[in-house]
DNA sequence: TTGAAAGCGCTAACAC
DNA sequence: GTGTTAGCGCTTTCAA
């Protein structure tokens, strides 16, 4: 144990450098001084020392992947992807979590790690472009989630107000006509609900419906309990929607569990989509009408151009914005 | 960018030694000596080199977590908890994802990174003590998940044969009396199927009910599509069971999906409980009982366990077994 | 309180 | 095809 290069080579009676070239599938090695090599390696149980490894070559293999909450289906569901695009690649991926506070935002941006870590792929809640633009560190970053954040770094996403404009605007014609929206957030802070909330007025307005103040409530964290207060609320108006266009799938179904206990028949009585295509939806009763961002090319695309980026070595002269697809699914909860 | 200890201290006019020692917060240092290298490291937005650091310290500040697939709602939820948990003690994660494929578990026992990580976090369902015990990395490792599995390893984890015999009994107080068990795994892979399977037994017997055959499906990866398939199995029976003990709660949802679909009503004609607590059968109708582990102290357990080995800095002479709690919450699906 | 110098384990340039 | 050696950026004796 605790073994290093020159152990083995002393003990292959070779020089450093062929223990380095055999460890390294160098092909210039004679078969004898490989095998030689290879038997000491193993009477050793020597492994290379990837800290003094990285050191010297100035790659670590790592990359780090920043999200608010591994909690959250969809960031689990996208870190599952990452990782395994990342392995695809010969990296590995370290976790930060920010819980879309933006005091460990900065952290991110400020570096984690630094030179532990190749570069960095980033899923911002409450940062913004300004904060994004002071950034100094110089590891390689592209972010995750909604095109359209106009900042000075990589970015892959898919088209948030396209999106949510389409899935008000498939409430409407399955004859909603009061249509809320449930996952707004105060502003300054991300995009993602500020995008989604500008589609859901555009396809309100595709359908010719007014935009009625009492039907859009806010949601800070997207979670669960936040989609049952606020479809609470909802019921309790005088005259509640007929459909709920819901920022993300647990809002969604949140929102769902708590029509059950009120007895409200969905979709009858109240249509519901979604946004995430989390699998939980489509296991729902009723299942989970949503939009289904296309996760795996969002994960392999932003390795990809992240490890692009890290090969070539310099900044970017120009961030590049790339865009996934989505699909609306269309499933139990707005069937009618 | 790109400055080092060496252009820092060439700046401030004082010696390498003294810019490490503002770095790391040494206190004898002079105010003015402070203030003056405080100086050139902003000037130059000096970040230390975490490589370096690690080469000569030996220690990374980086623990790894192999699970077997965050998409699983339950490692996920631990692998947030182990993230913060890591976080609380100044130690980042690093991801790698098995499947619960054997050779893949392998190499995780081979060593992830050797060096670039001071300790390793491994869930494994695949292997067993004999691999365990032939494992040669001398890196800390902490087990997680089913306790007894009596290896050469630490280990943290609930008492799943407890656990599960309790959820049986529980089904069988309810007035269950043909109780089914979806889940088990062919023998030689994971404790864990086994361990739920033998407190299934036990429950059946503490209730003096009869072990069924019929009523016990396999489900290699606990997945929702499994426990819907197995369901449906289940209802095709002359003489379908009148409750569900489902290994975990995807599973479990799984199965209530398929209930649904039948028009089976739950928990009037067929009870269901399922494991793990995932929130997401909080919010399914009916909602979920389940035996919920105390998956914060599991997380929090472990890492202090692994860090105080990493510390100690020597292979433990023992292996420790710590236990956690669990408990099992009776919710609507076993409600009768 | 601060400085000088060795060396963590590896790779890569250069020699032979 | 193989060996020698410098040095990646840092911490850490040891001196001063």
């Amino acid at each position: 144990m605790g073994s290093n290069l020159k152990d083995v080579a002393a003990l292959a009676g070779v020089s450093v450098k062929t223990v380095s070239n055999v460890v390294n599938g160098y092909v210039h090695v004679s078969a004898t001084t490989r095998e030689r090599v290879q038997a000491a390696i193993d009477e050793l149980g020597y492994r290379p020392n990837a800290t003094a490894r990285s050191l010297r070559s100035g790659r670590s293999g790592v990359l780090a992947l920043a999200v608010p909450e591994l909690g959250v289906p969809y960031f689990a569901e996208l870190a599952s992807l990452v990782v395994d695009a990342a392995a695809t690649h010969g990296y590995t991926v370290l976790i930060d979590q920010t819980a879309g506070a933006k005091d460990r935002e900065l952290v991110v941006l400020g570096g984690i790690r630094h030179h532990l870590v190749d570069g960095v792929l980033f899923s911002p809640l409450a940062l913004g472009v300004a904060e994004l633009r002071r950034r100094t560190d110089a590891t390689p970053m592209v972010l995750l989630g909604e095109r359209g954040l106009r900042g000075p770094t990589d970015h892959v996403g898919i088209d948030n107000i396209r999106a949510a404009r389409q899935a008000t605007r498939h409430l409407a014609e399955r004859g909603c006509r009061r249509i809320a929206a449930i996952g707004v957030q105060s502003v300054g802070t991300g995009a993602t609900a500020r995008q989604r909330y500008a589609g859901y007025r555009k396809g309100l307005a595709d359908a010719g419906l007014e935009l009625d103040p009492a039907l859009v409530l806010p949601a800070p964290r997207f979670h669960r309990a936040e989609g049952y207060a606020a479809m609470a609320t909802l019921l309790e108006l005088p005259d509640p929607p007929d459909g709920v266009f819901c920022f993300n799938d647990l809002l969604a179904l949140g929102a769902l569990r708590c029509l059950h206990t009120r007895g409200v028949p969905v979709p009858e009585q109240v249509a519901l989509i979604g946004f995430d295509d989390a699998e939980e939806g489509s296991y729902a009763t009723p299942s989970l009408s949503t939009i289904a961002p296309d996760k795996a090319a969002i994960a392999t695309t932003a390795v990809e151009l992240l490890l692009s980026r890290i090969r070539a070595g310099e900044p970017p002269d120009r961030p590049r914005r790339l865009t996934a697809g989505y699909a609306l699914v269309a499933r139990e909860s707005s069937a009618r």
